[in-house]
DNA sequence: TAGTGTTCTCGAAACGCTTCAACACTCGGA
DNA sequence: TCCGAGTGTTGAAGCGTTTCGAGAACACTA
């Protein structure tokens, strides 16, 4: 292995110029530096990571913390890795990979030895265990998602509540006065994770305030239970027009079960999700995406911020994007 | 933060008395030993990291790269990754997750600072650019597929050449003496790659071994490019009562396709495919599997054999597995 | 009793880097 | 002429481990 002193020695300098050189924290004269710098280059100098932690205490590591259980969908997963290698690329470090089931405990170990600067914790759940373990470690992290105790911490998400204000928007400007909600299983309302609730609350307050006539209901993972739940949307509201679905499962069944009801999409009712945006591009549905790439480069910069020094404010939610396609028609179906 | 030597002070030993009890290389009394594991209990003791590599040499971290570009099939890689970290974990070592894009430059770094004990590198191409880098690197790597230049290298990979001939081992079982081989797109078999040739290498030969009578041809990525395809075979062959399919793109329209020309799934063709589990499941497709986790195991532990010193064969190819579904009825059609 | 092992523990020297305090220069003033 | 203020460079200390050589304590054999 090539150290510093090997480059020293061979630009005839002390090793302190060469970490100068490096690190740019001392004015250092061009010819030294271009001489020392010929000498990295030429030996194929890399500083010893482990080295340098241990005289910086910095790793130059980020801990990304991912559920790879299945049930995830994985698009917009891997959007996310990527954009997050990337950003942290763009900062010089490089990303370690710390699956969500190594929970707590191994959340303690990578602190403890000091392998990573800071974490990036994505899925985080409502009264998640992680939580107050991660208020209390020397390093920094920020979370994907809000838990119920967000004091102390910082979290990015998308701005679900908006979301769901932002559906119903679209319709009401497009002459919609009956809207119907068709949510996630109800399990999910009961436990966990909150971003449904939220889009909920949303989507309601958002109906009250345009002076709109709306039902909600949940809908489990199966093409029987989406059919009842449209059934009883529509038997409570039969001049619903429009609906709005978050939950990802049900939306391949949406359509099929208006249909048999004898609505079609987008004629009889108009049909916005709140959904990753390949499936919606994939079945021509109006939606607003969860915008990976963007949650993603904006939870590493606030980490790598907060990593220098700087505060962060507490939450960031991100504004919520609508793309209309076919399953709004421009113009209400009916009066 | 809490170094060894306050462990030591706290439990009245040296701190290399804590060292020999942490990696068990020096006989230590058990009074002393318990002692000190309730002091490194007692104070939340972690070794330091970057303390620890540049005195071992060892990062016990390995770099896991990646291909996160579109159109790699996402629950597979997913499997993987998972169990790469577990089967890591369980030899008490860490993944840096690596993303292809950074190309033998980030290798090189990486490598260069010792980031890491060895590298894990998927998707390997015939003539990748990052290979005669690995071959000498200081760390030692295996790749998961197969380049051209294997020489020097650690190579795991589903053994293709068995599995297209398993394809044709099982239909000739059942029977069949008229079978078709429906490839990926041409382009895959002139450059890169390697497993679709060797996939078709082993059914060519396992028919020309049975005494069967076959005929290959590539399919692109859309419905009316696999409709020539097969009807392409259909006329060269016409009295074709199966088919192997090596394309998972196609996979979703080679039964529509043969419905179009007059056949059904299973009664007319039979149909086997190699294709990952989740595909041939869902499609209820008789199918060869890539058997992604236990590649990843194997590889994983291939590595860590190699970095205590063990030598490891050049190459592994893990036997074909395949799983018999709907579409290869028990019998044949027709004679 | 002296000599020979064992078994357990310790002190000190690495490992490769950063950084602080200090030194050697040069350059303008006074 | 000397002083003070930069500049540019250096030596050495320190980061938290591991590991080597050696010592202490003890038991066993000759």
């Amino acid at each position: 292995m090539v150290t510093i002193a090997d480059v020293a020695r061979h630009a005839g300098v002390a090793p302190s110029t060469v970490s100068y050189v490096l690190t740019g924290k001392r004015s250092i004269s061009s010819q030294t530096r271009s001489k020392v710098r010929d000498s990295i280059r030429l030996l194929g100098y890399h500083p010893h990571a482990g080295a340098r932690a241990l005289a910086t205490n910095r790793s130059n590591v980020l801990a990304l913390v991912l559920p790879l259980r299945p049930g995830v969908y994985l698009p917009v997963l891997m959007r996310f890795v990527t954009a997050v290698v990337t950003t942290a690329r763009w900062h010089d470090m490089d990303v370690l990979l710390v699956t969500a089931d190594q929970g707590a405990q191994g959340l303690r170990r990578i602190a403890g030895s000091a392998q990573v600067d800071g974490f990036l914790v994505l899925d985080v759940e409502l009264d998640d265990d992680r939580v107050p373990l991660l208020r209390h470690l020397t390093q920094p992290s920020v979370l994907i998602g809000r838990p119920a105790a967000a004091k102390g911490l910082t979290c990015v998400d998308l701005d679900f509540e908006a979301a769901g204000a932002r559906c119903v928007d679209h319709l009401a400007d497009l002459g919609h006065r009956y809207i119907g909600f068709l949510g996630a299983p109800s399990v999910v309302y009961q436990r966990n994770t909150g971003y449904a609730q939220r889009a909920m609350a949303g989507f309601s307050s958002a109906a009250m305030r345009r002076g709109i006539a709306s039902t909600a209901l949940p809908a489990e993972d199966d093409y029987e239970s989406v059919l009842t739940s449209v059934r009883g949307l529509l038997r409570t509201q039969p001049a619903m027009t429009a609906l709005v679905v978050h939950n990802e499962a049900a939306l391949g069944w949406v359509a099929g079960g208006l249909r048999a009801l004898g609505r079609r999409v987008p004629e009889d009712v108009a049909v916005v999700a709140i959904c990753p945006d390949e499936l919606a591009e994939q079945m021509q549905l109006t939606s607003v995406q969860l915008p990976a790439e963007q949650l993603a480069r904006q939870a590493t910069e606030l980490l790598i911020a907060r990593l220098n020094g700087l505060s962060t404010a507490p939450l960031t939610l991100l504004p919520p994007k609508l793309s209309s396609r076919a399953s709004t028609s421009p113009r209400p179906p009916r009066g």
